[in-house]
DNA sequence: GACCAGGCACATC
DNA sequence: GATGTGCATGGT
């Protein structure tokens, strides 16, 4: 039986109204967040985006020509900066040669195609790109995380093992293939993950286990 | 001091 | 193919 997603959806967007996601300026901005953002606290990327800000550096173009040793400095309150600044590089890399270091024409490229050239940027993986496409493109492209992860795991609504495919997989069948939704329905996840679906202690006060029959958790503790 | 945070690549079995 | 490990900072 499939997950109650509408209902989820409809319940935390009445809960905790519109997140206004992704937290970046531009679309350049919410790519190189979503590099630094990889298993790290948002708090940390912001000041990691802050002093590239200040070094005037976002850009395609002005990050592309940056020295190795200066946007490791920059990038170093995200944490990982040796290997965040190598796939930022990566990025850039393939950014200006590829599509010159154009976001226009990068995101005139099919949503497919795109996401396979993405993937194959070393340091983007599945959600690193999903999040490129979705909140720097705007396409249709539902972004699975830790958080999507635990709040279905806990609530016995996916395998706790599932991967991330499967996972995108139970959003893809559920919903329409609304980019505006999609951005919103990953944002109100996060929300209710840190507010509510915590690691422990489980699910104090959640908005969706009285979606449960059992009203509580069904999932594992460990989620 | 332990634990956590919008992952990913790589080694080893 | 599954499972484990390195990467690093900053808040609670």
């Amino acid at each position: 039986m499939s997950p109650p997603l509408i209902e989820v959806y409809d319940r935390l967007l009445k809960r905790y109204g519109p997140q206004a996601w992704w937290p970046g300026q531009t679309p350049f901005e919410v790519m190189v967040g979503a590099i630094l953002v990889q298993n790290t606290n948002w708090r940390n990327v912001e000041r990691a985006i802050e002093n590239l800000r200040e070094e005037g550096l976002l850009t395609p173009n002005a990050l592309y020509q940056a020295s190795s040793g200066d946007l490791e400095e920059l990038i170093r309150p995200a944490g990982y900066f040796r290997v965040k600044a190598k796939r930022l590089r990566n990025l850039l890399t393939w950014l200006h040669d590829r599509y010159d270091g154009s976001l226009e024409a990068m995101f005139e490229t099919s949503v497919d195609t795109l996401r396979e050239e993405l993937l194959a940027v070393h340091g983007i993986g599945p959600e690193t790109a999903d999040a490129i496409l979705l909140y720097a493109g705007g396409m249709p492209v539902f972004v699975v995380d830790a958080y999507a992860h635990r709040v279905l795991a806990r609530h016995g609504w996916i395998d706790a093992d599932a991967d991330y495919y499967r996972i995108q997989e139970v959003f893809v069948e559920s919903l329409p293939a609304d980019a505006v939704m999609f951005n919103e329905y990953h944002a109100l996840l996060v929300r209710v993950g840190k507010e509510h679906c915590k690691p422990t202690p489980l699910c104090e006060g959640c908005p969706l286990c009285e979606l449960l029959p059992e009203g509580g958790p069904l999932g594992r503790e460990d989620f």
